[in-house]
RNA sequence: GCCGACAUAGCUCAGCGGUAGAGCAGUUGUUUCGUAAACAACAGGUCCUCGGUUCGAAUCCGAGUGUCGGCUCCA
């Protein structure tokens, strides 16, 4: 909105949304329409704060447009209650708008109602949007007078940014509707009348420009469509994604639980557990079938150990210390330093690599409280990490090989994966040189895979370049899960690895980090969003309820799940007093993908009458039928 | 960590200065039932914690803890 020459909005794509969080993730924003990345497309973001980014409205499409300017009618609702009210910035968003003001007081939710109110009066009263360009002097005196210190910051940043470059001034640019004037590039709509249905959604609080030193603007974030019906869809859409909510899922299946005791950290349920376990074991078996050997190190690790891996430079604000007999031990925030010690237990030959090692290590990171979110984002949890040492020749077909564990274990569930490249950060660890080279054996292995993959320069690990792994859910949101990375610093050198080569000499492997799930907590959170607690047959924490129809029914229904059991499928039978309806009621809210009827029929014949949890029946299926096609179905692993 | 909101029975929530309520779940009894809720009785609470105001606090105020919505951060 913010006036001048802002021709390089278009790069603000929501990149700065993103996350990049290896192995916890964050859940990023859902991928911007036009950032369909191919191999050889940059996805950059305009720097957070930056100049580039305040001015960019997003307003790049008429819908942007309509929202935009819900923005700036939302402003002189909120000068109007508040005429000290100084404004921050205020563009379209995904789905809506917000807009940043330093008020004298916390807005509440009457506020909000006086505030659509007086929007709804504007839009009714149809003011023109009318777009003035003056002098750059007279638009900054302008301001000034105005009292709108933020507005001068941007002018001056504008001023700063034409004197370094040499470029000309360009003039200043304000909209006006109404009694409203905003510093603003626009486009807008011609007038408010045509902005669509609209509601303020909520307040928040948000950093002017992004930077936890600059003052906490209150936000206000709003929705508004060119139609009631598509501003209904969307309210609708919002409430089935909190219906899906993996914490208020997590109480109703009984899967785990939180509790202020342990802030970031999941109280695992035996339902939840056997599903953690059943995730855990697939992936033991396909690492089994690819030759990965699984090892278990301390959770608790001296410092020293961090000092010499790069962790104590540039992670240790994230790492949980404890102080014994004048020792400082961290509970391991990551796996990796540890594997050095098997890998140099012995002199490895260059015919021992790839040498694959797992681990199902439990990990603890000092998230910010206020960053702790159900699963998605804790302060414990466990990755399916493993650390890969390889010769540098091998280091192509084992990203090959890694992008197809990706792919296999992700269509256990049905997830279509996407890949993200992400180069050398600022804080890095080791020799510019090593990165770029591992970063071009990893864009290499990307190019000869020929999938599409979009680039995040930045966005690596500090000690790898990295390949990230989303996937995006039912409701189409974009969470991160894997990651795979390609390590010529920490490992190999901080550690001084070496393996014997064919002339015997003593050279440095590479090592690969990789991590499929990414932590299970936070794929479990995913995968229960994204099935709605319906989890494919094949890892639900119970597969099967057996309903008998009266007590005597009981037995023969404890009988079959005998069987069940026999062949490790997860059955209950619901023995209760209720009537079948009830049982059935409750199997349904449960999820359960099969309820085996038993009455008398059924008992005399040795048969079951299957209802699935789409409530359709088949019945007469002799018991030894339906155990042999559940474990079959078991064993598929289809989503 | 920062801004704001919230915290009442196992769960979902009502009550918002005058000795704590509902539905579901639980227990017990009756019922033995054919594809999404049988009937009844009973039991269940330091109203998050600590402090303050008040004759009196679940209710008002302050601090702490946790959670939620964001911001920042995120290997």
């Amino acid at each position: 909105m913010y006036s001048a020459g802002a021709a390089g909005a278009a790069s603000g794509e929501s990149g700065d949304e993103m996350s990049n969080d290896d192995q916890t993730g964050a859940q990023v924003a859902p991928a911007p329409s036009g950032a369909a990345a191919g191999p050889d497309e940059q996805f950059e973001a305009a720097v957070r704060g930056s100049v580039e980014e305040l001015l960019d409205a997003g307003a790049h499409t008429d819908l942007d447009a309509m929202r935009h300017s819900a923005a700036h009618v939302m402003a002189e609702a909120v000068v109007g209650l508040f005429p000290d009210a100084q404004l921050g910035i205020g563009p379209s968003i995904d789905d809506g708008f917000y807009y940043d003001f330093l008020l004298s007081r916390p807005l509440t939710p009457d506020d909000l109602a006086a505030i659509e109110a007086r929007m709804s009066a504007s839009i009714a009263a149809d003011h023109p949007f009318v777009r003035k360009e003056v002098p750059f002097a007279e638009g900054r005196a302008f301001f000034e007078a105005r009292r709108q210190p933020f507005k001068v910051e941007i002018l001056d940043d504008l001023a700063a940014k034409a004197s370094e470059t040499g470029e000309p001034l360009s003039p200043t640019s304000t909209y006006e509707h109404g009694q409203f004037i905003d510093l603003c590039k626009g486009p807008h709509v011609a007038s408010t009348g045509k902005i669509g249905p609209f509601k303020l959604m909520t307040v928040a609080g948000a950093y002017w420009r992004g930077s936890e030193k600059r003052p906490m603007l209150q936000r206000i974030y709003g929705t508004v469509w060119p139609t009631q019906n598509e501003l209904d869809l969307y309210l609708q859409r919002r409430e089935e994604a909190k219906k899906r909510d993996h914490r208020r899922l997590g109480v109703q299946l009984d899967l785990y639980s939180f509790h202020d005791v342990s802030p970031g950290a999941a109280f695992w349920h035996p339902k939840g557990w056997t599903l953690y376990r059943t995730l855990e074991n697939a992936m033991r078996e396909l690492q089994a079938d690819r030759g990965y050997q699984e090892i278990y190190t301390p959770p608790m690790v001296a410092k020293k150990l961090w000092e010499q891996s790069g962790h104590w430079d540039l992670y240790r604000e994230h790492m949980f210390l404890i102080e014994t007999e004048e020792q400082t031990f961290s509970l391991k925030p990551m796996n990796c330093p540890e594997s050095t010690f098997i890998y140099k237990s012995r002199t490895r030959s260059y015919r021992d690599l790839p040498l694959r090692l797992s681990e199902y290590g439990k990990l603890h990171r000092n998230e910010l409280s206020g960053v702790l979110a159900g699963l998605t984002r804790v302060r414990h949890f466990v990755t399916d990490d493993a650390h890969i040492y390889v010769r540098p020749d091998q280091i192509g077909s084992e990203i090959e090989a890694l992008l197809g564990e990706v792919r296999t274990s992700y269509s256990w569930f049905g997830l279509e994966p996407h890949f993200t490249f992400g180069t050398r950060p600022e804080k890095a660890l080791g020799d510019p040189a090593l990165w770029e080279r591992a970063e071009k054996l990893m864009r290499d292995a990307l190019e000869s895979s020929g999938m599409r993959y979009r680039t995040k320069e930045g966005d690596g690990a500090f000690y790898a370049p990295k390949i990230d792994i989303q996937v995006e859910d039912a409701l189409g949101r974009e969470w991160q899960t894997a990651t795979i990375q390609v390590d010529l610093v920490m490992l190999p050198e901080r550690f001084d690895l070496t393996y014997v080569d064919e002339n015997g000499d003593h050279v440095r492997p590479v090592a690969i980090h990789r991590a499929i799930y990414g932590s299970l907590e936070r794929f479990i959170g995913v995968l229960v969003e994204h099935f709605a607690g319906a989890f494919p047959v094949w890892c639900a924490p119970v597969q099967v309820v057996v309903i008998p129809i009266a007590d005597r029914h009981v037995a023969a229904a404890e009988e079959l799940a005998g069987l069940l059991r026999a062949r490790k499928l997860h059955v209950e039978v619901d023995g209760s007093d209720s009537r079948m309806q009830n049982k059935i009621r409750l199997a349904q809210e449960q999820k359960v993908p099969y309820m085996l009827v038993l009455g008398d029929r059924e008992v005399e014949a040795r048969t079951v009458a299957i209802r699935n949890r789409a409530g359709e029946q088949e019945n007469g299926v002799t018991w030894d039928a339906f155990i042999d096609r559940l474990a079959e179905e078991t064993a598929a692993r289809r989503p």
